[in-house]
RNA sequence: GGCGACGUGGCCAAGAGGUAAGGCAGAGGCCUGCAAAGCCUUUACCCCCGGUUCGAAUCCGGGCGUCGCCUCCA
């Protein structure tokens, strides 16, 4: 398996440092908002990779944080009179349930800032004893030219990153890259006793702590967007090499950016769609393939038009599983088998998901992966074109049903049947069941197929006008008919 | 201003030295009572200019363009 480390700029051959075991660590979200689609993209990114990393065999300890307190958590809490905890608990679960809405497996283990306050306060003590931190009028600050390494990750000289400053550099720093450790509280600010007075963590120091302590160090792989490489990223290197003299982490991964109208999405431009608003009115799979359709690396441009893309292409998928499941329910068993093309069949679909864990190997290649997908659904679209003879087509079209079923339960997009076949079904439709096939009961199915008997009986008399209309009223409900070989089958698309 | 990444068909997007996957959209055909779904066919001087090489979309140099980072950011 190979893994871009963008401490090297290079795709790497990944060897975990333990076998059969990977720690990993993605920077969570600071909660003082519901979380935008951007912010999505990476989690599903790294959601995408852990599940590849686990059906590649790896035992994953997943940790991702939760960044429960920071200025815009206080900033905000101040604006709506409450308190930061609650501003913090709000958008916590929120972040919660919407990361169970798309999908993303809960980590492992989700530290949150604010429970994790001892750790970081003992980090802070070693860096000062060792020279590495300074106290300064209650805030503790990290001093950068006591790391010669400090940039290795962004790639940039400590001259070259001076260079560009453009803030008013805080008189209490030695330095103006000196980054704070620790805070003092303002009045009216949440704060914690440490020893050099009431105050709050900095930000950097959360992920460094937190990471190790729950998978050590050095760890595998520490994921997070591109934004996060400088400074958040290399801080934690600093603070944490500093700390304790060895490796943070081997493998450093980022996300590209999510693009609206070709600009970052993001809260301060102020362009950003959030993320639950975007899942209001769509199915979440459809925004997970969207995702997947671009690598994890590149930025990816967000919009409307792109969506109904994927959305498409996400229905040709279901239609396939859909027509598998139909043609298996109606083959006929005792026609004679096609064994060439079952045979054509069987290697389409080996090959398909050899490549697919191929390209997944390769730095996961989720666009190209997809691909594979896609070339078994042509396979298997060509096979049952002309229906199922035979348990054995019937037997090879299902094992290409579950191949692709499997391949996107890897992506994390489940394409599993719903449970029940007539959920979502309007109540309209029994009113309709009986207006036009007199059925009085209040079972869907049954009204369902009452109807799509009674258009049987008006197709087999040829009375096209009376089939139309029977189809247009389902349409207007929201269903769709479509007469196939062996039957018209009813589906409910909302 | 500095640093980095990217520029592939109408749109999106893989490919990273050996002659361009896939999806969406469009066109034509098959199937269908008509549709739907599906099948078949069909569209690429790989931003420009030089160079290296038997051979370059892929490597090197120079342009042009876009994005990101240099401040909080996924």
């Amino acid at each position: 398996m190979k893994i871009y480390n963008t401490l090297t700029r290079k795709k790497e051959d990944f060897t975990p440092l333990v076998e059969g075991k990977v720690g990993m660590y993605v920077c969570g979200p600071t909660v003082y908002n519901h979380i935008h689609v951007g912010n999505a993209r990476t989690f599903v990114s790294f959601d995408v990779i852990r599940r590849h990393l686990i059906n590649s065999g790896y035992d994953v300890t997943f940790v991702s944080n939760i960044t429960d307190v920071d200025d815009k958590i206080i900033n905000r809490a101040n604006e709506e009179g409450r308190t930061a905890a609650e501003v913090a608990e709000e958008y916590s679960n929120a972040f919660i349930k919407a990361m169970d809405d798309l999908g993303v497996m809960p980590p492992t283990i989700r530290p949150y800032a604010t429970k994790e306050i001892d750790a970081m306060i003992g980090t802070i003590e070693t860096l000062i004893a060792n020279g590495h931190a300074y106290e300064a009028e209650g805030d503790v600050y990290f001093s950068i030219k006591t790391f010669p390494e400090y940039g290795k990750l962004s790639g940039r000289t400590v001259d070259e990153l001076l260079s560009g400053t453009r803030f008013d550099v805080d008189p209490k720093k030695h330095d103006p890259l000196d980054f704070a450790l620790w805070k003092a509280a303002k009045p009216g600010e949440p704060y914690w006793e440490c020893p050099w007075g009431k105050g709050r963590p900095g930000w950097h120091i959360e992920c460094s702590s937190m990471s190790a302590k729950y998978l050590g160090q050095p760890f595998d792989i520490h994921g997070g967007g591109v934004d996060l490489v400088f400074p958040h990223h290399e801080n934690e290197i600093a603070q944490s090499e500093c700390c304790s003299n060895v490796t943070f982490c081997n493998y450093w991964m980022h996300g590209g950016m999510l693009l609206i109208d070709n600009e970052k999405m993001s809260k301060s431009l102020n362009n950003f769609l959030l993320l639950k608003d975007v899942l209001a009115n769509l199915d979440a799979r459809v925004l997970r393939f969207l995702m997947l359709q671009t690598h994890y690396r590149s930025p990816m441009d967000y919009s409307k038009q792109r969506l109904d893309e994927a959305a498409n292409s996400f229905e040709r998928i279901a239609n396939t599983l859909r027509n598998i499941d139909w043609e298996v329910e109606h083959a006929d068993l005792f026609a004679e088998v096609d064994v060439a093309a079952i045979e054509k069949l069987d290697v389409a679909v080996a090959a398909g998901v050899d490549s697919y864990v191929a390209y997944m190997d390769d730095d996961f290649n989720t666009a190209a992966a997809l691909g594979e997908v896609f070339s078994i659904v042509g396979a298997v679209n060509g096979f049952i074109a002309d229906g199922l003879s035979g348990a054995e087509e019937v037997k090879a079209a299902q094992a290409a049903h579950d191949a692709i079923v499997d391949l996107m339960g890897r992506f994390g997009i489940d394409m599993a049947e719903e449970s029940d076949e007539t959920a979502g079904w309007p109540a309209e439709l029994l009113a309709f069941a009986k207006d036009v096939a007199g059925y009085e009961g209040d079972d869907m199915l049954a009204a369902g197929e009452a109807i799509i008997s009674k258009r049987a009986e008006a197709r087999k008399a040829k009375d096209w006008g009376t089939a139309d209309a029977i189809r247009d009223g389902l349409s207007a409900m929201g269903f769709a008919v479509e007469d196939t070989a062996a039957g018209s089958r009813l589906s409910y698309g909302g």
